[in-house]
DNA sequence: CGAGCGATGTCAGTTGCTGTCATCAAACGT
DNA sequence: ACGTTTGATGACAGCAACTGACATCGCTCG
């Protein structure tokens, strides 16, 4: 038998949603985490860079599949199609996420901390879109923009998704919002 | 004669920004800042909420133009018009900041917590421009949308403007950026 | 001239986060 | 089979960000 339990991080992860949840972001302290975790403080900033950090382990999945799929897109799809397919391929994903999202949503728009941190990932994903479009062969500040783009489309789709009461799919709204923004920049 | 010196902010600010380039973000201690601002380490912490927020104090400044602008395109004018009018008007507004603008983005592009900082000044910018455009009958998720790729051509220009060598003017890049949204969406 | 206000100072306390060293089960090599 | 190394954790000390409570004292207003 081992010395201690397994899946440290996820133990962590959980306490830490739930917490936050329970009393709020501010009012939990890491000690609080690790103690229910069955950990001590310090171990949590092994694992975690800090306190925020804990609720993002899976933002460097979303990139990947985002990347991924935009990369895996028909060499001669233009940008905004290679883009528009990538954005599918994301709103699968969460396809039977949405109860984990709602939840996890609902903390991170509660404390501006974690809406910082959420914010800078998203910004980091938005780099990443932009060199694969720059290995597709398209240039500045085309690709930042199509990146950035997709990122709107994306964050906006989301909250739509998490917000509607009918429960339609993440696609749906990822659909809706592209169509929406090509045609408020084709007007004029 | 007063009690204290006046323009404590201002001296807070300029001492901030001093230490910031010199030393580093995270090397810089409040009580450096204060102490060179000739005031205490509580002081501080009555005008700005964190060692962060000392370096955003011109931000409700440029949502004010920003917003202002927007609001007072013609009624006539379709939404992403207005938002090109809107920029026009903020990059007015840069022409002879160039060389603050400069010595700020050093330094907060090379800490993440002050690049968080930004990232969330210009979400609130983006909310603040969907409500007027709301304010202009455009409904969601148009007007987020629009918002949000304002913001998008916002940061890339303003990202190549302080990279030009031939110091063209922002004026210049908010164009390019915005012809070249539009293209790379009308396209497919 | 006295009262209250407002900006600052002082001080103590909590908490996020880091550096350092110790511990000990498991994997590894011989 | 046995010593060694490794890797995850604990224990503890310490710094710096931030907060609450109370004191100070020029200035303004009546």
């Amino acid at each position: 038998m081992s010395r201690w339990q397994p899946n440290a991080r996820e133990r962590l992860e959980q306490a830490a949603m739930e917490l936050y949840g329970e009393r709020g972001f501010e009012q939990t302290t890491v000690a609080a985490i690790a103690e229910r975790a069955g950990l001590t403080e310090r171990t949590f900033f092994r694992h975690y860079a800090d306190k925020r950090e804990v609720l993002f382990s899976g933002s460097v999945a979303l990139q990947d599949l985002f990347t991924g799929a935009l990369a895996g897109a028909p060499d001669t799809a233009a940008p905004i199609d290679a883009m528009a397919a990538a954005l599918d391929t994301v709103g699968e994903f969460f396809r039977d996420r949405r109860p984990y999202a709602l939840r996890r949503q609902a903390v991170v728009t509660s404390n501006p901390n974690l809406r910082e941190r959420e914010l800078i990932k998203l910004a980091s994903l938005s780099a990443a879109l932009a060199a694969a479009l720059h290995d597709r062969g398209v240039r500045e500040p085309a690709a930042s923009l199509v990146a950035e783009a997709g990122i709107a489309v994306f964050k906006i789709a989301f909250e739509r998704w998490l917000d509607d009461p009918d429960e339609r799919e993440l696609t749906y709204f990822v659909r809706e919002s592209l169509v929406e923004l090509r045609a408020a920049t084709a007007a004029g």
